[in-house]
DNA sequence: TTCATATTGACACTATACATGTCAACTTGA
DNA sequence: TCAAGTTGACATGTATAGTGTCAATATGAA
């Protein structure tokens, strides 16, 4: 009863930690996004596309699970950027496909590669098991908040 | 060399888990604070009265890291319903101690044993150790991501 | 004791990151 | 072919927080 309070005690801690992680999270983001005219959002929409090939503004943001019509804002300024570009889609003459430009695609490759060097630095000398399971442990109490949250049945 | 990038790679989806993680964990502690009259940020108010006792607003700021001017916003919502109370401060006299009510600290009690309570369920299932060492990992990376974010010297 | 400097509370304004609502144009599928 | 759905575009709303400024006051060093 002892370790089951202490357990829940961290838990509580781990979920708390979300947000100062997040915020410097950020902060090391866009920090390593100066000088490309990138911003942190423009740089969402090039990983997605990266990860999972061309797609349609509504795929993103169900990917995202964001609404719709910022998302399509957020694909507008990136489009701009000329990191991204149209091509026909077939299943829907009005939502082209968007995809990365070589351009785009060498720089997500190239931001997402000095944040994973910097992952590696800052991880120098933390456990390699143990930061497995903490990902395996936050994915697993993620998705029990979710459910939680919302609970759709 | 393999292992190398394993381990970047999952502290890189550890560190992008933040965000999601943070809105799970926002939208449950919200739907947990129903009927209360409590807001997520006056909650954090009584929070932080209740671990680290009656403060100045500044303090406040200087502990959640957020600007003096909105936590003085926060902080006198909080004051405004009545959870939490002014004590004069021999220190200075324009800037009161907050402090908990009674009725604060019964409500912030009851509000955090819930929460502890909704995470020995989440957590049922899951290892003691990895928790806490999920734990030591996030507050380790984000603690280097900080310090990476904005070098001071 | 006095006075320059810092702190505090209050208020106004701005910015960001979304949500919501609506609409017309178009597409799809029955 | 036509009703129903999808998409892009736009306008507006909201929550969270940052920024700037000011007057009142407090503090601490001379």
């Amino acid at each position: 009863m002892y370790s089951v309070n202490m357990k829940a005690e961290h838990l509580h801690r781990l979920v708390w930690m979300s947000r100062p992680l997040m915020q410097a999270a950020e902060a090391c983001v866009e920090a390593g996004l100066a000088g490309t005219g990138l911003t942190v959002r423009m740089r969402a929409v090039l990983e997605i596309l990266h990860q999972s090939g061309e797609q349609t503004v509504p795929e993103i943001a169900a990917r995202l699970e964001i609404k719709r019509q910022y998302v399509q804002v957020m694909c507008n300024e990136t489009l701009a950027s000329g990191f991204v570009e149209q091509r026909p889609n077939p299943r829907h003459k009005r939502s082209p496909f968007l995809a990365l430009t070589d351009q785009g695609r060498s720089l997500i490759e190239q931001i997402i590669s000095k944040e994973l060097a910097l992952m590696a630095e800052l991880g120098a000398d933390l456990d390699s098991q143990d930061i497995a399971r903490a990902l395996d442990v936050v994915c697993a109490v993620t998705d029990r908040l979710r459910k939680q949250g919302s609970p759709e049945e």
